[in-house]
DNA sequence: GAGCACTGC
């Protein structure tokens, strides 16, 4: 038999590539216990590694616009460098910029405890989605998304007098989105600073970027960096000698040789999707049981951690392991950025991840595994050095290591571009090739988005933005095709329903699926009582009826198998939707008679979705001829198969799958997308 | 019979 067992072997020359120094209780996204917590504040800012670096900073913001901050986690830049402008008398209003909420909220709060005032009522505040500060903070941390917005208002910024982009180097597209206007803004406004903190191996082309040599008399260099220490304990790299045949199996056999070796520490191990991480954890608890019989020794705790979890199965992982165990948190990459797990000494990397693809040619995302990049390698090792000096087991080779890319695609490059388009376009970009993409998306992906924006009425054939149609759309964050339908509501006299329809569809599942016993089955002939035959968006719409008729009940959730928190989040999602409309005089009606009038409502932002069932028994679109299935979540799944459907979207995993689908009639795509619909389509 | 991770009103 082929022995599977990894052989670990050390790179020649790297002890460690982080640096030595202690760990520090702030980092951007998250809590983590803060071991300095009875040292007093002023004392905990300074041994911060920034701290060295305070003047420098303060010295290169006045004399360059553009900043490039190079610093690993921990460095206390995001905490800092807002407050000691502060602490210089910099004038007007500082804007931080994260990628997620969570980061915002925790980095406000932590600041304004270190000034000592209230966060949202004194020189610190805060703004995210349904949850902003209304006075004008010295320091506002918000997410991306929220400056975008205020950019649509006041296109220079001019209550800003320095904005600072954080975790640049996970080029979200809002990310990208923000460089591209902040580097047109900066032309404008020569007094405006921008801090650019990103981790390392980008550094360069950002400077690039954002340098502005040419326009200035003495060609002078407009952009700087800097790299600031982070705090980390040193971090020891082995890659296996041999490429393993399975991942899977090669990070269970490594875990197992972590443990038998009696080194201490909890174990982070890498997958790529919630399949994996249940099959690992399953072979490991099969193996701890046979271990602990064998020999009494330490215990293994194992633990899975993927988005999709549990909200009280994911706190687990967060808890210590109780004294004489071994945590082993089995995790996707959601423990690469948007979770810290305390404790971690050992991390097992299996050098993949899942990242989702717009293919130009089928209109659909994909999902697809590939190689991970050098910059997300090291931060997977980087997991492993916050509490003492760490390990981390790489299940490739060398020298499969040192193909990898350096970073990961920006999201601009391979996402849909339909809402980003629209989101430049309002911010009054009209020729989109001519903006300056820090990473080009391909072509084609400019003009497929080019062409459903104009199919939705949303731009002209000049390309520029309809009105009212193309700026209310833009208004709303959501795909452009559910804003059209939205804002197409009044006309159907259901916006009602559409409001609901259109809410349920931005959370995740509402249906809770028990993992265990006699309650997966219950589950599903509860969710069967909503199901109709018109498709999942009026089974949604039944959901939320119920709810509301409950009177928002948990109880009802409970007896119903569905998500209480998700339905509270629809319920303010849809209010906030509601107040939108309301202002654009979409009138707030039911339509009491059928669904008909709902459904064609849908069609009329869906019609790019659009599919029929081909003689052989399968989906095509009729845009392309791409052969569809039906989702086994959704509710048509069940039922003989209609005639024609639209879809939400579609994901592209083992097959291309559609997902939340409605039924509807083909005469109304001839009546309500005649522009994009030629009756010769349907008589081939 | 299938499920990377975020965010914006």
């Amino acid at each position: 038999m082929t022995d599977f067992k990894p052989r670990f072997v050390k790179p020649a020359d790297t002890n460690s590539y982080l640096d030595k120094s202690e760990s520090y209780a702030i980092e951007t996204s998250d809590f983590i216990y803060n071991k300095h917590i009875s040292q007093s504040i002023q004392t905990q800012r300074q041994r911060l590694p920034i701290f060295n670096n305070r003047n420098h900073i303060l010295y290169l913001l006045e004399k360059h616009q553009t900043l490039i901050l190079v610093g690993e986690t921990g460095c206390g830049k995001s905490t800092q460098i807002p407050q000691y402008m502060i602490e210089a008398e910099w004038p007007g209003q500082i804007g931080v910029c994260e990628p997620r909420r969570v980061a915002a909220i925790s980095l406000a709060n932590r600041v304004a405890d270190e000034m000592g005032c209230l966060v949202q009522q004194d020189a610190v505040g805060y703004a995210v989605r349904f949850d902003a500060c209304h006075n004008k903070p010295k320091i506002k941390y918000m997410t991306e998304g929220i400056l975008l917005r205020e950019m649509m208002a006041d296109p220079l910024l001019k209550n800003y007098s320095a904005i600072m982009m954080d975790e640049v180097h996970e080029r979200s597209l809002y990310t990208d989105i923000l460089m591209g206007l902040m580097k047109k803004i900066l032309r404008k406004r020569k007094e405006l600073r921008l801090i650019v903190a990103s981790a390392t191996l980008d550094a360069k082309e950002l400077k690039d970027f954002f340098n502005n040599n040419q326009t200035n008399e003495k060609k002078k260099d407009t952009a700087v960096i800097m790299s600031v220490e982070g705090r980390q304990y040193p971090v020891d790299i082995f890659y296996v000698a041999e490429p393993v045949p399975c991942y899977i199996q090669a990070s269970v056999d490594a875990v197992l040789k972590i443990h038998s070796s009696k080194q201490p520490g909890d174990v982070l191990v890498f997958l790529t999707g919630q399949e994996e991480v249940e099959r690992a954890v399953r072979l490991l608890n099969e193996h701890a049981h046979l271990l602990e019989e064998a020999q009494k020794k330490e215990k293994l705790l194992v633990l899975p951690m993927y988005g999709s979890l549990p909200y009280h199965d994911q706190m687990k992982v967060f808890k210590p392991a109780p004294n004489g165990c071994r945590k082993v948190v089995v995790a996707t990459n959601v423990a690469e950025t948007s979770v810290t797990i305390s404790g971690i000494v050992h991390v097992i990397d299996c050098g993949f991840v899942k990242m989702k693809w717009y293919n130009t040619e089928t209109h659909t995302d994909s999902l697809v595994t590939l190689p991970i990049s050098k910059s997300s390698a090291d931060q997977r090792a980087g997991r492993a050095g916050r509490v003492r000096s760490g390990k981390v087991y790489r299940l490739y080779t060398e020298e499969f290591a040192a193909k990898l890319a350096l970073s990961t695609p920006p999201e601009m490059v391979r996402s849909n571009l339909t809402f980003p388009v629209l989101q430049i376009k309002a911010l009054g970009i009209n020729n989109i090739l001519k903006f300056n993409f820090p990473s080009p998306p391909p072509v084609q992906n400019l003009k497929s988005a080019l062409e459903i924006l104009y199919a939705l009425d949303a731009i002209d054939i000049q390309g520029e933005l309809t009105a009212p149609m193309g700026f209310h759309m833009a208004e709303f964050a959501l795909d452009p095709l559910y804003s059209k339908v939205l804002l197409a509501s009044g006309d159907f006299d259901c916006s009602e329903e559409i409001l609901t329809i259109i809410s349920m569809l931005q959370v995740e599942t509402v249906f809770t699926k028990p993992s265990t016993g006699a309650s997966i089955i219950k589950a599903k002939i509860q969710k069967r009582l909503f199901e109709v035959e018109e498709g999942d968006l009026i089974t949604y719409l039944n959901v939320f009826n119920g709810f509301v008729q409950s009177e928002m009940s948990q109880g009802y959730c409970h007896k119903n198998f569905l998500n209480y928190k998700s339905l509270k989040r629809v319920v303010e999602i849809r209010n906030r939707l509601e107040k939108m409309l309301k202002n654009y005089d979409v009138p707030i009606v039911s339509s009491i008679r059928s669904t008909e009038a709902i459904r064609k409502c849908l069609v009329k932002g869906l019609f790019p979705n659009a599919a029929y069932l081909h003689h052989s028994g399968v989906y095509k679109t009729i845009r392309g001829d791409i052969e569809l299935y039906v989702h086994p979540d959704s509710v048509i799944y069940t039922i003989p198969q209609p005639q024609w459907v639209i879809f939400c979207e579609v994901v592209h995993t083992t097959k291309l799958f559609m997902r939340d689908l409605t039924v509807i009639d083909n005469e109304w795509l001839l009546e309500l997308a005649p522009h994009f619909y030629y009756k010769t389509t349907f008589h081939e």
